[in-house]
DNA sequence: TTCTATGCAAATAGTTTGCACTAAA
DNA sequence: TTTAGTGCAAACTATTTGCATAGAA
């Protein structure tokens, strides 16, 4: 498959990360993880699709981002604000969000240790797989208006 | 107000935290406060109402909460099931939470410190005031079956 | 009496399901 | 040619809104 939207090296990303998920190479799926590839905040199914240059169903998203979710390709959040968030899972990070005015941004604290401490304290579980942590808070633009 | 189905502490925390709230001391928010108070893991909106020994509408429930969370009486979270849970804000903790059964277990570990290091790594915000933090794993019994 | 809280009906928003068709391997 | 992916219609679930009434301060 050959698109003309996505650098050789974003390709190569999404084909090892289809191929290590055993999904299947669509154009769909090069579409949205293109998206989730170039996005700076995480995206709900609308932003992506607003943002797609093929059309793709909502269904279709909802269950290729399922799927993604799934396979570890993509992390979904979810910033209070009743709807789901998906990125591209790179390195492993978290965010602070505004719960006036939405804005997003990245923080690198990351919780690993304390989940191993719930690891240490928990009864019954053996495993905790992963987590999810978000800070939120008013973003100076808002705080000051 | 005089409530039989409550412990006379559980009534002066219950007023007193409505209080502070500047919220009027109404038989269906004693009785939310109520099972709240007895719970032992995060409820949703219907069990909540399962649990009620009164009848209180959906639609005031949602409000209610939603009041109780603004005010800080109540805690919202998110356990990945596409719906709100609520638990009454007592010490500060976590959950971890089976993704198979949907089994929930408390733990202490907290992430206070790592707002703080949020906190200096922000630049749009001079203040965090919340995080969420939850931990998913599969459960002992849901590994072995 | 005044303002908040509640109930009811209806709407909305996000997400899921069933089924038929299409396309990748 | 077989199985996974997609589109469409319709259903479902959680949550919200408008308006009239009831109840706390």
């Amino acid at each position: 498959m050959q698109l003309q939207y996505m650098t050789k090296t974003q390709q190569n990303t999404v084909c090892a990360h289809l191929d290590r998920a055993k999904l299947k190479h669509t154009k769909a799926r090069f579409a949205v993880l293109s998206v989730l590839l170039e996005a700076r905040s995480p995206l709900t199914i609308e932003d992506i699709q607003r943002q797609l240059k093929v059309k793709v169903h909502t269904v279709t998203l909802y269950r290729m981002l399922k799927k993604f979710v799934e396979s570890g390709i993509v992390y979904q959040t979810d910033l209070r604000t009743g709807k789901a968030y998906y990125e591209f899972q790179k390195e492993h990070h978290h965010h602070v969000t505004c719960t006036d005015c939405g804005l997003q941004e990245e923080v690198k604290t990351c919780v690993a240790r304390l989940q191993n401490n719930a690891q240490k304290e928990t009864k019954n579980f053996k495993n905790i797989n992963t987590h999810s942590l978000e800070f939120f808070g008013v973003c100076n633009k808002c705080t000051s208006g």
